[in-house]
DNA sequence: TGTATCCGATACATGAATGTATCCAAAGGC
DNA sequence: GCCTTTGGATACATTCATGTATCGGATACA
């Protein structure tokens, strides 16, 4: 840790240059990878010198760690948002409509995050924290689901309401693969939704 | 390149060395991911010395887009075999079966993929390469459609045959990422099957 | 405003990875 | 089997990144 455990008082600065690091680390990250990085592009990028870092973070393992916490609460954050949206029952279509816009905004944010993934695959800890942000988003899809059932039918091949968040969530990854070689974010868009249709609605139109 | 363009004879002993150094690399790749590896350790893992590097690869790039293009091709084949195999037609869940059993086996690969798919986001020419091998798989899944049709419809959102390939290949993408994470494999194949099927058979079950 | 504490800059020591130049041994042609 | 060519090992120079220790200015709090 970069800090002691002993409570100190928390600095006004501190809190600044720490946010002012991870925010140019995103960009650094992005255009760069992970794996590619020196501490020094990271510090050079925020205007600060190395002593800044080691006063603020251990590693640059570990400010990457507190980079994806930051940008995945905002992200989570921002897809329960969108969710919650509507009255009380809303059909899927809207729904998937409004979530594809936020979710796939970003190319450089899907860039850090597979970075992270790439990293949390081999780390098993750091996977953790990410299957947790996976499960949190899962659980607010899964809730929107619940709250529109009686409008659409599920197909039943996917299971429960779970299974199909589950489902939910593995389209936006395979989407989100294509688009990082592609960059086509208007294609990427429009085809998850397309996905996303498919996956949650019954192939038939029942009359109901 | 490390090789000049005038043609130079190819010795047995090269291409022995720099099949085990491919083969080296894919491992300590697996094993610490692109970013993490030094060209020390890809050489120490072969049982060779950077001399012998330098005289196969330019660089750390250059060994690990062969790498890549050697075992996607291996895995292109195999689908491809898998895809073929069976009468002229066949049901759509036996082949997804066979494939998944395919895609889905070696954990080791997927890391490298990952890496590779990474590093192809940020390079606009890998990522071309990337993007060919894609074409190619989905090329024989819309094939294998195409021959299975008559026996399963296909739901009508997802478009032609081409959207339902392009759909395949999502949900690939899709599990992939969850198993990178989980670790999974069991779990992932078999819900990979689900998905497939919830993507690639109506869901009313019309009776034909 | 004075003072104790904190933060970030600078300088330095160290280690690691890279690339190259040279040399010896192995392979292939004849 | 001799001689040419080629492949890989070794040694070296160099660059780059890391981490630490120290110092001076900034900041909080009285």
């Amino acid at each position: 840790m970069a800090v002691e455990e002993k409570t100190r008082r928390v600095t006004k600065r501190r809190v600044r240059t720490r946010a002012n690091l991870l925010d140019a680390a995103f960009d650094v990250f992005a255009a760069k990878g992970f794996g590619r990085v020196s501490i020094e592009e990271v510090c050079e990028a925020a205007g600060y010198s190395r002593g800044a870092f080691y006063s603020n973070f251990g590693s640059l393992d570990e400010l990457f760690f507190a980079l994806y916490r930051q940008r995945a609460d905002l992200i989570a954050e921002q897809v329960s948002g969108a969710l919650a949206l509507g009255g009380p029952d809303l059909d899927v279509p809207a729904a998937v409509d409004r979530v594809t816009e936020v979710l796939l905004l970003d190319r450089d944010w899907l860039l850090v995050k597979t970075d992270f993934l790439v990293h949390a695959a081999r780390a098993p800890d750091v996977a953790q924290t990410l299957l947790e942000h996976r499960t949190r988003l899962r659980r607010a899809v899964a809730e929107r689901l619940a709250r529109a059932r009686g409008h659409t039918e599920l197909p039943a091949v996917l299971g429960d309401i779970d299974g199909a968040a589950h489902a939910v969530v593995a389209a936006y990854d395979g989407v989100t693969t294509q688009l990082l070689l592609d960059k086509d974010v208007e294609h990427a868009r429009a085809w998850l939704g397309q996905l996303l249709t498919a996956l949650l609605t019954d192939g038939s139109h029942h009359p109901a």
